[in-house]
DNA sequence: GTGAAAGCGCTAACAC
DNA sequence: GTGTTAGCGCTTTCAC
């Protein structure tokens, strides 16, 4: 049977207060008290019971991570990231999959919020901020991760889109393209949005080839960069910029196949995935984004435990800035 | 304030049996009442709680998972196959990494056993099997996945690793190899030990050059393949067989830093991750093995699932079988 | 067809 | 410095 710890108390000649205050020193107990209540403990083998503990304290020490493809290496770095840093201060991480698929997200936050986590991690895929908002309980502890929206409501940690695209088109027009084409991933997600509009802004400060049918979404799973690709390049595109890590390393596939070398027949700037061995044989055909991960990971999990323990707290924002890497001269 | 089952069954007119049933369906309840029951439900926002709910029945409705790496692809593919099977049966996947570390692995053991799950998936990083069965409390459901002990004390989901490798040693020397030099993963894994006598006992049968320093191990972390390389070349070395994912991405990359052709100067076979667009581009320049992640990660989640809801079924086992993927004919 | 009430294991307020 | 005990929100037995 289960070793409860009015057991504990009873074999140490103790009361059950004084075996919670031993284990949680949350009260002074004499030496020899706690000798004996450690005695007990051990050949018992009593461990405290964390669904009662959690059930009594209203504490769960865990924390829900709404994570969009969990088998993507952005994310996989990510949830390390917060992992770490979450265990690092006792708790634990609850993982949900949505595979962009809104509804797939609406239930999650609603189980995960219905007193499974104490907080929430969220790298939405919803479109409307509205729906999202409805599925989260008041005071519910709650942390926006690299997709976030314009009502300001709850902390968030993200990225900044807008310079690193910006400056990709820059380039590519520095090196002669003219007609440069873009795919970015779900277009009903913010960091899309930021980057087709700084991809638009660059297009009419560059003077370059203003054309809807340059711009292509892709959903960034498998295998959704070979269309946008096949369009583009029969739209004569000099240039390409790609929005995901996944789509890039498609893209080269692609270009590999048909035989169309980067850096020479096409000019390339991509954002890729943190230390994935596949760009760096590439780094000199093409420029590279860099997203710090690792630190998104690690702000989320910090922020999250923060609002946890002190829910008063002001909204807070974070925006980090990816890393732009020109391509190695040779 | 929280709304309990009470305030439900106050406003409802009927006892808090009543709406337990009703929501649970778990005995007859009239049309009526489980209207009116909804109907309160609905006006005051009732959600149950789920932290009592585990406390009162002991199930947790949470499985967890001992990562030795969430954020290499091979585990990130089987935490999505895993979570997507639990979550099908109204499971939550609680994640742990330990980072190839025995001591993390002790601790999130314990940690997670003690309540926090009903049950266990473990891809265990111990070389001592009594060292992680003396974590175990007596009865928890726990499935072995990936890596396995000779004790079958526990269900377990594996590769079979044997075949594989000692395939590739007989095709390398049928490609004309002489010195065939093999990088394993971590030494006190099963996995690494199988693959070892593996190619231990085909360079025997095919009467190679057997030389202790040509087996290498590495721990199948970022940079770990390049200094047994280092070693295997000043072997003389003319195929290599690298026994995992990372580590192959990293020999393709230190081939064509230091100029050496796959499948010319040098003969590979190597296990890598599935979906990786990396290969994609040098499966005419060297052999590969796929190991069947996805399935190994579903079948781990229905075994624990079994094991869970009827704890006295006896062990299972189940070992999957790698494709083996010969280089294309150019 | 429904209700009353016990009790899961723990923590913490109150009492001494 | 330690003990007594209420009660967290729910499920479930027993009773009618």
């Amino acid at each position: 049977m289960k070793v409860t710890i009015s057991d504990v108390a009873k074999l140490a000649g103790v009361s059950t207060a004084t075996v919670s205050h031993t284990i949680n020193s949350t009260r002074y107990v004499s030496e020899e008290t706690k000798e004996k209540v450690y005695a007990a403990i051990k050949e018992l083998g009593y461990t405290p019971d964390a669904s009662a503990r959690s059930f009594r304290t209203g504490k769960k020490k865990t924390v829900g991570f709404i994570v969009p493809d969990i088998s993507n290496k952005f994310f996989g770095t990510m949830i390390e990231a917060v992992e770490t840093c979450l265990s690092a201060h006792g708790y634990h991480l609850i993982i949900a999959n949505t595979k962009e698929n809104p509804e797939r997200e609406e239930k999650n936050i609603q189980l995960l919020a219905a007193g499974l986590c104490d907080g929430l991690l969220i790298a939405s895929t919803m479109e409307d901020f509205d729906r999202l908002d409805r599925l989260i309980p008041a005071g519910f502890p709650v942390v926006l991760v690299d997709r976030v929206f314009d009502a300001k409501k709850y902390s968030s940690i993200c990225v900044s889109n807008f310079q690193p695209i910006y400056r990709s088109v820059c380039r590519l027009a520095g090196m002669g393209a003219k007609r440069i084409g873009i795919i970015g991933g779900l277009p009903r997600l913010s960091s899309t949005a930021e980057r087709i509009s700084a991809y638009r802004q660059a297009v009419a400060d560059c003077g370059l080839d203003n054309d809807e049918a340059l711009i292509r979404y892709g959903d960034s799973m498998e295998n959704s960069a070979q269309s946008c690709l096949d369009e583009l390049l029969t739209q004569n595109c000099d240039g390409i910029v790609v929005c995901q890590g996944l789509m890039a390393s498609e893209t080269i596939i692609y270009m590999h196949r048909k035989g169309i070398r980067l850096g020479e027949d096409i000019e390339l700037v991509s954002f890729v995935d943190y230390d994935d061995n596949f760009y760096r044989l590439y780094t000199n055909q093409m420029d590279t984004i860099v997203q710090p991960v690792e630190e998104l990971g690690r702000a989320a999990g910090e922020q999250i435990l923060r609002r946890i323990e002190n829910p008063e707290e002001p909204v807070f924002e974070k925006v980090l800035t990816s890393a732009y890497r020109p391509r190695d001269m040779v």
